[in-house]
DNA sequence: TCGATATTTCGAGAGTTATCGAATCATTGG
DNA sequence: CCAATGATTCGATAACTCTCGAAATATCGA
């Protein structure tokens, strides 16, 4: 079931802290960033920092690995992408979602835009 | 202050309930469904149901409706694609996002830098 | 107006999540 | 081996989320 795994990274993702550590592991690009240097970044203390990217790394959506003392964590672009697709097939409805963007799903609803 | 907005779209999603309630209400285009339709295909007691439809529409994610005695909910498009566009520039950053996904990240580069 | 139908609000209980200091574990340099 | 450094686990607490029955609200049909 992928609604299960999609729902573990929603949540994983859900979180003021969360979300700014995994922008700045996406960031970070494939170099990553040592555990420290996201709570310190973040101004988080290191437990709490250590909580948050278990969850990160439980819902798959970073990996870590230890170089020397420090562990470096950093984004998995592939559980991104897999959670992109699923919510892209399931905004859209089957219908056309912009590839180059996924930012006009607007045509599909026809006129039900309430001007938000 | 998007990341704001999205954490509240990510956390009304992270549900198993809301989840689908949502891909129902995608499903179902802009004609949506009532909220007893809703509880009745996800078997949830309505009490449960509106719950998680108040939560869905407080984060935008939903719209709602009176139609008679019916309240008709029906997905909002647009807050779904704000909630795309951030996560897949968040995603990309630059680097190429991923080959075999529905989402082609390909054109989004780094431009975020914008959260408060 | 009354009764039936559709939904929401209220309230209580159970469960989960977030926080963070202290204790613990792992690695390195000397 | 020992002290220092970087990180995690533990434990307690507070805060929030989920659940769902009962009561309240809104609408309709007769």
């Amino acid at each position: 079931m992928q609604a299960e795994q999609t729902i573990r990274a929603l949540g994983a993702l859900a979180q003021e802290h969360r979300l700014a550590a995994f922008r700045l592991l996406v960031q970070a690009g494939p170099d990553g960033l040592a555990a420290g240097a996201l709570a310190e970044a973040l101004n988080v203390p290191p437990s709490s920092m250590s909580f948050h990217l278990a969850q990160l790394a439980n819902a798959g959506l970073v990996s870590q690995r230890r170089q020397s003392r420090s562990i470096i964590y950093s984004a998995d672009y592939t559980a991104m992408n897999v959670l992109l697709a699923y919510l892209t097939e399931n905004c859209c409805a089957g219908s056309a979602c912009g590839p180059a963007s996924a930012v006009d799903c607007s045509a599909v609803a026809q006129e039900e835009r309430t001007v938000a």
